[in-house]
DNA sequence: TGGAAGTTTCAAACCGGTTTAGTTGACTCT
DNA sequence: AGAGTCAACTAAACCGGTTTGAAACTTCCA
């Protein structure tokens, strides 16, 4: 037998190891290991005859070897709730490929764990506390978010997508989900609309809520009732986008809103769907504005009619936070990592002129 | 000062190691590592005073140090080039999805890493002798992919999604991409066409030849002569399925064809896109016919009109392979870990008999 | 009562790198 | 010539777990 008991079950793989390349070359595996991190206290034919050595044998550095002895792993993590399972939205998983593309360009690897929600911080506190990851990126907070007070009170470097209030403490990158919906909400009143639905995510995620007070303070302060069935709190999909605008604009409840505000571009591709079914037409009848996180494969200027939206691309986001995370991790204040972006306002064909009908006030 | 310099330089977390769990107990290192793993050799009273003990002080093992004695990991890989950038594609996206989910059942952590397409087989070496990962996927395979090679030759677990051909010596899970679109040309044929277009992927990529061969294998066995322009190779997007298409049906280069097959549901997006735009009735004056991947929020069922498909899940297939993985790593024979599954044909209204004009034979 | 067998526990080696604290030898300065 | 400086290299400690091989303590039986 070749290799020792030991060996074997400690998944020896038979590589060359550190200890060998020196041995062969004759060199300590102090002069060796720096040769090849580039220390300067190495002479220069002493480094090349490293290299070529290291070349030739295909020596590759143990990399659990490498963090223990470091404390680095090069890689940071993110954990989903598998329960709400985040991986099925497609501005999730859009987000995810910019973030790992923006990693990939400073050779920072990134893990991907799944947890159900009751054992969710406990699998934080393991995570952080293990050494497996060098910095966590949390997506889509809550407005009280026990992840972000988790990682704060361990001093574990992070990153946020979203924020959960003005004023906090930690790095984000965020868009102005106020001004956004502000803007969005006064373009449909200055069009006459006074019977506005809202199309919002699910209730506890702070976007939601932001958007949601955007919505309710621009049409308050217009003098603008906005009744509770107008509002709905679900999954960001085509399909309940349908449901919920098929169901408000039956009636059955009172007159139907005249114009549809929907936190995605799927909900509006069911809004225009559910418009459809019922003989209406979208731009004339009905309008409809969407906030566009720019899916790679979902183009609102191709909808017919073409959508109005609040635009920002959620990958760029990815990408801007993969930087941020970085700096982070290499101590920068965190404050100083702190970025909102605005989204722009693009005005299409799918919101006009509110209908006569809808102009009339909403009786208290 | 209270940590030395090595330490702090060390990423000394100041956190409870096991020496020192050990230590508060008056237990070895040895006997805590054993109670703590669930070994049998330790006394019944021992592990509950060793459980408490590392409860309350927050022991968390580090995982790094772990993982150097044990040789083990517990993550998988997935190298992606950064240039082709299968990121953007929904498809893959989706299956991500569907592997990550599928992994975490089983305790596993994904790990993403890209490379530059020069360099991609170089780091396949670097992360799988490095003792990174404990295996690895791999997607979207091309007729005659080093990256299988290479990971045979270093005899390292990996599973891929798709396959290089019949006959293979590795672990893979695919759909029968040969029998779907062989059902589908029949389809078509059968409904009168005669004049049919395919609309495909990438011409590298081993599925994109199975398919087309299938099609070529069934037109050609009806006597039926495909000329080269109706057959295009391109990202699998709703934006060329809609230049494709657009094209096609100009009459530029000839007869339009009447008939279009696409490798996914966007493409079929695009073609419905040209035939409006065209003036063409989907299902009267033209039939479309794709595979349908199921992305979450592409129905093809509530496309205008609902989309003729093959339809198979590609997120199952992520979990599908996420078991296969697990159980290659635990030594299980690849030829064993082997799976083709057939893709439904459900016919929809995007399919219908062949306008009058296509009925005539393609002339020679 | 003595010894075999079985159960718990321990000291030390080990995984494969990095880093500290020197040592060696050549060169410079006075 | 002797002290001081500097470049190049090394031995050994270290990161924090796991595992081997042996020792200590019980228990059981002749």
């Amino acid at each position: 037998m070749r290799f020792s008991k030991r060996f074997e079950a400690a998944g020896g793989t038979g590589l060359t190891t550190l200890r060998e390349l020196a041995q062969h070359l004759g060199l300590s595996p102090a002069t060796v290991s720096r040769a090849l991190n580039g220390f300067p206290e190495v002479g220069e034919k002493t480094r090349i005859r490293v290299l070529e050595a290291s070349e030739r044998l295909r020596y590759k550095a143990n990399s659990n070897a490498k963090r223990l002895a470091t404390g680095k792993s090069g890689m940071v993590g993110m954990i989903f709730r598998s329960s709400r399972n985040l991986l099925v939205d497609p501005h999730f998983v859009d987000f995810l490929a910019g973030l790992s593309t923006g990693l990939a360009d400073r050779e920072i690897d990134l893990v991907i764990h799944t947890a159900p929600q009751r054992e969710l911080l406990a699998h934080y506190e393991r995570f952080v506390s293990s050494g497996s990851v060098d910095g966590m990126i949390v997506s889509a907070p809550e407005l009280d978010d026990r992840r972000i007070t988790t990682l704060s009170e361990r001093k574990f470097p992070f990153v946020v997508h979203g924020r959960t209030g003005d004023g906090v403490g930690y790095a984000y990158f965020d868009i102005d989900n106020d001004a956004a919906f502000a803007a969005s909400t006064s373009l449909l009143i200055e069009l006459g609309h006074r019977r506005i639905a809202l199309l919002n995510g699910e209730t506890d995620l702070a976007f939601v809520i932001q958007r949601e007070a955007a919505f309710r303070r621009v049409t308050a302060g217009r003098g603008i009732h906005i009744p509770a069935r107008f509002v709905s709190h679900d999954l960001m999909s085509e399909e309940q986008g349908f449901a919920h605008a098929t169901e408000m604009l039956s009636g059955r409840q009172g007159l139907p809103p005249t114009a549809f505000l929907c936190s995605s571009t799927l909900q509006a591709l069911g809004v225009i769907r559910a418009a459809a079914a019922a003989g209406l037409n979208v731009g004339a009848d009905l309008s409809v504005i969407a906030h566009d996180d720019v899916l790679p494969h979902l183009r609102p200027e191709h909808f017919n009619p073409p959508l109005t939206v609040t635009r920002s691309p959620i990958r760029m986001a990815g990408v801007e936070l993969a930087e941020m995370m970085v700096a982070r991790m290499s101590g920068v204040d965190p404050l100083k990592l702190q970025r909102m972006v605005t989204a722009d306002l693009i005005v299409r064909a799918s919101t006009g002129a509110a209908p006569l009908t809808g102009r009339q006030a909403w009786p208290h």
